[in-house]
RNA sequence: GGCCCCUUCGUCUAGCGGUUAGGACGCGGCCCUUUCACGGCUGAAGCACGGGUUCGAUUCCCGUAGGGGUCACCA
């Protein structure tokens, strides 16, 4: 069912401040109302929140830009740079304050202080008392611009996800619109832009949905037009804790970077991460616009779980485009090899194989590493016992087996092997085990004869006698 | 502390008065098999607790407990 609101066409928006990095649930915040607005035919604006001009920086403004970029959420307008708005924001107060419904305060920051730690002393709400709500005197002195808010009553709120809320106005105090200094407070600028904006659908983590009642008395004094509200409960981490630093990886580009993940993997499981569409596991984005609707968001708080996105990842790893996973697994094998790339022609080959194995690309980059190491190659631990364990020169007469095949192709050079094994009256697995990882130096890779067939005939020859020489066998 | 929100397997969730409480990740077993992974089969694992309402509560209401959010001239 298309939502439409109150004005016809969906508008929502991501609204970060930019002091730091896109985080995770940022990130989902912005899936969230991507899908919703597309789900209903309607647009998705992005709106920088640099109000805050100590905290915020170009550096952080270029990561979000670069990670929704990534993840592929790209706004249908450019972005809107809250700062800029200034005056806008500042005309609205003004205009508050002629019709009555703002008014200027005086008290300073140390006498705000010494208010709150009376009414901590006194066990009373921390609350702006309304000192001069009502005061008509206008002193030489630097002020702040407050909000009339109804003091009597209560405002109730039909939230999407949380259901209805209400909250009486005596919670509420006079919430300050402009500084002294005469910049907008959050609160002023949010409304402010809401409403030049369009925003018809507010589409945001939980906690901010107490500032929501702060903001519709703001919205109703000015006149504005009331969005939809629906709030998103927050990510917590595995141990149910508020998702933190601690818990690795926060930022978008450290699942890009760090982890290795794609960025539809990653889309996948947040948006599974809190709402869900039946049994269903794994959907594309066009699927999600289909079918993404707010009365599927849970209404309680999600933990973070990394295997279940791993798993999620791998599934994308096996389905994603061998040239692109080339591409984007090249950079780091030449980061652990420490050199470039002569040619990429064993692992484009090998690519499907290497695939359905990797969970991330870093597994990728490890598993494929064997193609393009020098002889004679290092034996992990688990392969050099492979090596000791073998059948009494078993690698030798493999070597000489394989030497013999003149059709180096994966069927062929199974066909022999499996002929020594047979001569030999040994299960298959007694020689490929030790070719494996005579030839790989592990004891986990890709089908052993689709790997000799790769590697060519003389790499994996010479591999073997490698091998046979040092267990003191000579070839 | 005041106010607000939340509570189904370990985790993400389906469920919207009557179900053997379903799926996924993870975990165990089996099968497939040259290893691993995939795939298939299968097992263990859940309605926080206490009262109501009802013929009947996982589902509705109220408490309790637990968790979370928020109380700035930050956003």
């Amino acid at each position: 069912m298309a939502e439409t609101g109150e004005r016809g066409t969906v508008v929502t928006r991501f609204a970060p401040s930019p002091t730091g990095f896109l985080h995770i649930g940022g990130a989902r915040t912005a899936l969230f109302n991507y899908l919703y607005a597309k789900a209903n035919g309607g647009r998705f604006l992005l709106r920088i929140e640099d109000t805050d001009r100590a905290r915020s920086t170009d550096a952080a403004i270029a990561a979000i830009l670069d990670g929704m970029d990534w993840l592929g959420l790209t706004p249908d307008e450019p972005p809107v740079m809250q700062f800029e708005r200034a005056a806008r924001h500042a005309e609205v107060a003004h205009q508050l304050l002629e019709r009555g419904h703002a008014y200027r305060c005086y008290a300073t920051a140390e006498e705000l202080t010494a208010m709150r730690e009376a009414q901590r002393a006194a066990k009373q709400p921390m609350r702006y008392d309304g000192r001069w709500r009502d005061r008509t005197d206008t002193p030489d002195l630097p002020y702040v611009v407050r909000l009339r808010a109804p003091q009597e009553g209560s405002v109730t709120i039909d939230d999407r996800v949380q259901g209805s809320v209400t909250v009486a106005n005596a919670e509420l105090d006079d919430m300050v619109l402009l500084r002294s200094d005469g910049t907008p407070t959050y609160m002023l600028a949010v409304v402010v832009d809401d409403e030049d904006m369009g925003v018809t659908h507010v589409i945001r983590g939980d906690d901010h949905l107490n500032n929501a009642f702060r903001q519709l008395a703001l919205i109703r004094a000015a006149g504005f037009r009331e969005p939809v509200y629906a709030h998103v409960p927050l990510i917590h981490g595995p141990d149910g804790a508020k998702l933190s630093k601690r818990h690795g990886a926060l930022g978008v580009d450290a699942y890009r970077d760090d982890m290795g993940m794609l960025p539809e993997a990653v889309e996948n499981y947040l948006l599974k991460l809190g709402w869900g569409h039946g049994d269903e596991e794994f959907m594309d984005r066009a699927r999600a616009v289909e079918v993404f609707d707010l009365a599927g968001i849970g209404r309680g708080p999600a933990r973070f779980d990394f295997k279940k996105l791993e798993s999620v990842n791998a599934h994308y790893m096996r389905a994603a485009d061998d040239a692109r996973l080339l591409a984007l697994v090249t950079p780091r094998i030449e980061a652990l090899l420490g050199t470039a790339l002569p040619d990429t022609a064993r692992l484009t080959a090998l690519m499907p194989d290497l695939k359905a194995r990797a969970r991330d690309l870093n597994d990728l980059a490890n598993a494929s590493l064997f193609l393009f190491r020098a002889r004679p190659l290092a034996m992990d631990e688990r392969a050099a016992k492979l090596l000791d364990t073998a059948p009494d020169g078993i690698l030798l007469a493999a070597h000489d087996v394989l030497a013999d095949v003149t059709d180096w192709s994966a069927v062929a050079l199974e066909a022999a092997v499996k002929a020594l094994a047979e001569a030999r009256e040994i299960g298959l697995g007694k020689v490929a085990q030790p070719l494996r990882a005579a030839v790989t130096g592990s004891n986990v890779s890709p089908g052993l004869f689709e790997v000799m067939a790769v590697l060519g005939r003389d790499e994996t020859l010479g591999r073997i006698t490698d091998a046979c020489r040092s267990t003191g066998v000579t070839a």
